[in-house]
DNA sequence: AGACATTATATGTATATACATACATTTGGG
DNA sequence: CCCAAATGTATGTATATACATATAATGTCT
């Protein structure tokens, strides 16, 4: 549907006003369902974004400063998010050997399962929110990638 | 930049898996910045969007189960923003006659005022914000959409 | 009119973001 | 080697989101 039928706006000033709105609108579209579908197994959007980075390592560990290049929100709190992971037993912390102040994050064998059990889920998810074809989902991706410049 | 190279994370299962977190990142990297923009004027993106939908319906006042239809987070809490608002001289909230249940907010002259300082500044921001031209803009709102179904 | 559902708003709680700041550890210059 | 700067992590505070629930006012059915 139109943006502007979504949130009953009558016109943007320009499509570049129009494509800010659309983003942030979008992308609340989308975390809205995402969270429900996260929910029944514990963890928020941004804890299963951690989870992954963590897998994409393992079995080696990755510091809580790597983690946090790697999040979706560069101005977050990795720690904070690290530490709810621990609390549901899905990462360990350790203290880095050769650097004191760093810890090193791995994932756990209940994370690596979580995990398992959600790929499926989340792949038919992916597929089923975007209401792309696939050359038109590809398009997106470009245009997302250039607009950042 | 490419959105593999931002995150750092060598590839994507597929198009799709990718545009999911593509929006998220786009909108990270955007809000980010409106954010900093809108500090010196003491407002948060979220106050200035409700700010924009007041002025939209001024002189006229609006409910505020009609802000809520308007914001781009549906599910969040238009009472708390107006709340925040008013604390600031920006919005006022008066009781329904109608109804008493209801409560109509308007946007004072102070609020205005400081939509009028923003106009410019905005409009200024989302094109320099957005790295696109005229017809990628108009394709990707397009796309986006669509997208929602 | 009285009982009950519905609607409009407000509030409580958990999570996350954004930023400042604190603290310990490491690094590097003199 | 020692002190200052830089780095890595944690924590404090304000804001916002997501959802459940509370409360008052209104509408509806009999």
């Amino acid at each position: 549907m139109k943006l502007e039928e979504e949130i009953k706006q009558k016109e943007f000033k320009s499509e570049y006003n129009k494509a800010v709105v659309n983003l942030h609108f979008t992308q609340s579209y989308l975390i809205t369902f995402q969270a429900r579908l996260f929910k029944p197994h514990g963890v928020s959007p941004e804890q299963y974004n951690v989870l992954r980075i963590l897998r994409g390592h393992h079995p080696e560990p990755i510091t809580v400063s790597s983690i946090q290049e790697r999040m979706l929100n560069k101005m977050s709190n990795a720690s904070r998010l690290v530490e709810k992971l621990k609390q549901k037993g899905l990462a360990e912390r350790k203290e880095c050997p050769s650097d004191r102040r760093q810890v090193d994050i791995t994932i756990t064998s209940k994370g690596l399962d979580l995990l398992g059990q959600l790929d499926e889920e989340i792949k038919n998810f992916n597929h089923s929110i975007i209401k792309l074809d696939e050359s038109e989902v590809k398009q997106l991706n470009d245009l997302l990638d250039k607009l950042r410049g």
